[in-house]
DNA sequence: TCCTTATTGATAATCTGTTATCGAAAAGGA
DNA sequence: TCCTTTTCGATAACAGATTATCAATAAGGA
């Protein structure tokens, strides 16, 4: 036997797919608690882990901020940082092209884009 | 006497300057002690703090990596990440306009951008 | 030059986020 | 159901970046 499916980890992306935004893991404790309310921190960062190397999930990296993660299989997108309640909040399709400000000798491999305000809540 | 001119600050001054890009904590260490060699690293943190409340440079937020600075009073703009030596370039100034990927609810302030990829001398 | 006191340099302490440890719980094949 | 082994949950430990401590140094005004 390799990998068993538990409760806890179908809480947690339960949690990623209810939120529908990007969550830090303390975020996705308290949203996947609904399903399962003894999930601890350890399990909520282990089945992060798994699920990042196995593809299921990806790291949303922030400028200033922890990580968070959303569920994988989205095409290209960026996000909006509240700087109020620090919720991270996922954007439409991006289609900029930044090749044109890159300097001359260096390879331009892929870009982040990361807005800043209030969110609907927060205004 | 309130604060008083130290060969120090203006090491980690000239460092930023001759750099011409932004520089971690430990960056700044380095290139300053060019000017004063038994620079410690107490004394970087310390005056960066102070210089970035003075207004005299200015903290770089990068996605998934750890703070740089960088002189302050040049135009808006943004940077390039070198994946293989973790150096960050700048780039000439942006003229994007987010305004139109915002949703409705939202009100954008400010927004962020890092270019990837390897800069000419990593490539 | 002298003296006061801000600043330095070395290092211990702290902080935040994440990983390791380990006995208890539970997935799932036989 | 039983048994093996993965996974869990609580918490200790860790890692990197930053800040605090404190005796020694050095600005800079008198």
């Amino acid at each position: 036997m390799t990998q068993r499916n538990t409760r806890q980890r179908e809480a947690i992306l339960g949690a990623l797919g209810q939120a529908g935004r990007p969550l830090g893991p303390q975020e996705i404790l308290v949203f996947a608690r609904q399903f399962v309310p003894r999930l601890g921190i350890a399990t909520v960062y282990r089945n992060v882990r798994n699920l990042v190397e196995s593809g299921q999930i990806r790291v949303v990296l922030l400028p200033g901020s922890s990580d968070r993660y959303e569920l994988a299989g989205k095409h290209h997108h960026h996000h909006f940082h509240c700087r109020e309640c620090d919720g991270v909040f996922e954007l439409d399709g991006c289609d900029e092209d930044f090749s044109g400000v890159t300097p001359s000798g260096f390879s331009l491999e892929r870009h982040e884009v990361t807005l800043y305000g209030l969110c609907p809540v927060c205004s």
